[in-house]
DNA sequence: CGTTAGCCTGTAACGCGTTACATGTTTGCC
DNA sequence: GGCAAACATGTAACGCGTTACAGGCTAACG
């Protein structure tokens, strides 16, 4: 386990026999280099395991190929996913990813940044909350940055984010079209963006029904909370038709909150999602739910900040891409027994 | 969208009338400075918005504050466990994490370590295979290392592993004890350690049972692999009492397929996991599985290499740690029903 | 009041790459 | 063979922090 000191690119050098700036040419094939020479550096550099300090190169040629990922929590699939879109883009293009949670703590945000300074060119930061907006319009003035799932009120951001509203709308309409009536819409944490929106929309549709009973129930995004709600809820002698959570993760919690009641999904209450993370396909019954191309965000995300990069601009164009959530019919809200139904009956 | 430039060390030296050396001073609280003097630098900064470029800093002091993160993929619930237990400890001691995913490929291993190079003090590499033992040994001999989830043949190396051999053992005593003898082992990918640890412990056991009816099924960490893999015994027409799967993700693909095949879990197949990653407890039947301390292996290793790096270390100590697993047991294996049985016949 | 110790602050070197510019060497052409 | 152009390679400056060392000032003591 002993150590044997790095070699710098003056050891490479001096082993070829040449000067750094050689060295330092062959590395960037920058100018022309004789192939003797080129050959013999190449052999030494091998040898030696000889490779660029990053920190030093950041500081010569004032990039770093490091994109600073800035994320509110580093819970579940979703960060997974997503993180998963960006680096396999960043490695694409010869970049490296440099995660970091901050919460919604403005403080801690620009302490993140902070120590991030000098090691990454640019940002992809995940809107927590309304409240780090203005934190995070700071960090974009400095680098560039591109929001992800800010919201539709953006302003002058490059931004990037999923059509919550079109998504849960299609959601309350599938639900409606089932003859669900009694919904409850299990919200997610307060202030967070992408909840706010899917809010919304559950409201604007419940609206042009006279006859849907919309019940809003609070909550995190977390498993627990939802299945404690929905025990909560059940045990208070309600029975909704149908449960709209406003992630996946909640679906879960409530399914199993409503198994524990004695009662059958989508028998007795259908329950729906959001989000598509992989697994949802596999419950028990597949989960109903509305796709996030998640993977495709941290892509996109990716892509455009490394455009910018490349093209030595100081700041991401500050255009809002909205990208569709699409629906998913699966079992869990009751549609297949529709059918069957609607089959039988014919 | 205007991008000042960011202020370096002599613009807050003028700004606050002091030399370089004074600022830097301050910022580390090096040496003793005047409270006049350091007040004033303290606003300018704070005015400015100044943080210290982290390359040139890593290049002054020849340290990163940094760890490096070396994982196979980034698949899944397990990785952003394992992350956040890494990030989070990191943190709390003042060190920021770069997250990395490299294949296999021995190329691809020394290529990612090559680029971090400078922008990391040490690695938590996440051995993916056997193979690429050789070349994280490399790693190892250069740079402060600590392997996760190397398996018990880990030699001179810094490592820390999960006890798999105890845990899927426990497993298969469990579900010996609950009467099934006619067992499939979904193995999981071959060449991937954990996995060979866990069928290693299944052999064994099935090896104490005269009337133990073992098979074993290969195929990926992945649901649909197992999807398929049981479907299609199912429909082969073998009736097996339980099915144990190498990791939960493959339960869940192996429950899916159960239902399909219209079979009750556990009543005509019982399901078990490995992992026991947080979701599995809200599945219908919850999953009877083992618990690794994803996250307690995450901090762990951040901790011993930070302390490594505390002390100036030029290498983590060559012990091998192992973390317990534990079993878990809920109701997918049939144990609840067993009970009741032996509840209702006293 | 002179000397010395102690404290605050500044100057300058250093780390390790990149790159503009200078220097030396071929090659080509008349 | 002589001169210029083209090319290969070296020298040195630069970026931006940290820190060893030096210098200047105050304070204390005889």
């Amino acid at each position: 386990m002993s150590i044997r000191p790095t070699p710098t690119i003056r050891d490479v050098a001096k082993a070829a026999g040449v000067s750094i700036a050689t060295v330092s040419r062959v590395l960037n094939d920058a100018a022309r280099v004789t192939e003797d020479t080129r050959d013999r550096v190449r052999s030494v550099v091998e040898k030696m395991g000889y490779a660029p300090h990053g920190g030093t190169r950041a500081v010569a040629v004032r990039r770093t190929r490091t994109l600073g990922v800035l994320l509110p929590e580093l819970y579940g699939e979703f960060f997974s996913e997503f993180i998963r879109g960006i680096d396999e883009t960043a490695k694409k293009h010869g970049f490296l990813t440099l995660v970091t949670s901050a919460r919604r703590e403005a403080q801690e945000i620009s302490g993140a940044v902070s120590n991030m300074r000098g090691r990454v060119d640019g940002f992809l930061a995940v809107s927590p909350s309304v409240a780090a907006r203005a934190t995070l319009a700071e960090v974009a003035e400095r680098y560039p940055t591109v929001l992800v799932g800010a919201g539709s009120d953006v302003g002058a951001f490059a931004a990037l984010s999923v059509n919550n509203f079109q998504g849960a709308a299609s959601m309350m309409k599938h639900l409606l079209s089932l003859g669900h009536r009694r919904i409850v819409f299990l919200r997610g944490p307060a202030g967070q963006v992408d909840a706010g929106e899917r809010l919304h929309a559950v409201r604007e549709v419940a609206n042009w029904y006279d006859d849907c009973e919309l019940t809003e129930l609070s909550g995190e995004f977390r498993m627990d909370t939802a299945y404690d709600v929905v025990t909560q809820l059940l045990q208070s002698g309600a029975r909704p038709d149908a449960i709209f959570a406003a992630n996946d993760t909640m679906a879960i919690g409530a399914i199993s909150a409503v198994r524990d009641a004695d009662l059958r999904v989508p028998d007795d209450i259908a329950v729906t999602g959001f989000d598509d993370t992989p697994m949802t396909k596999y419950l028990s019954p597949p989960l109903t739910t509305v796709r996030m191309p998640i993977y495709a965000l941290g892509e996109r995300a990716a892509l455009r900040l490394i455009e910018t990069l490349r093209g030595g601009g100081t700041a991401v164009p500050a255009t809002h891409e909205i990208l569709p959530a699409q629906l998913v019919i699966r079992s869990s809200c009751g549609a297949a027994r529709k059918m069957m139904e609607a089959a039988g009956s014919s």
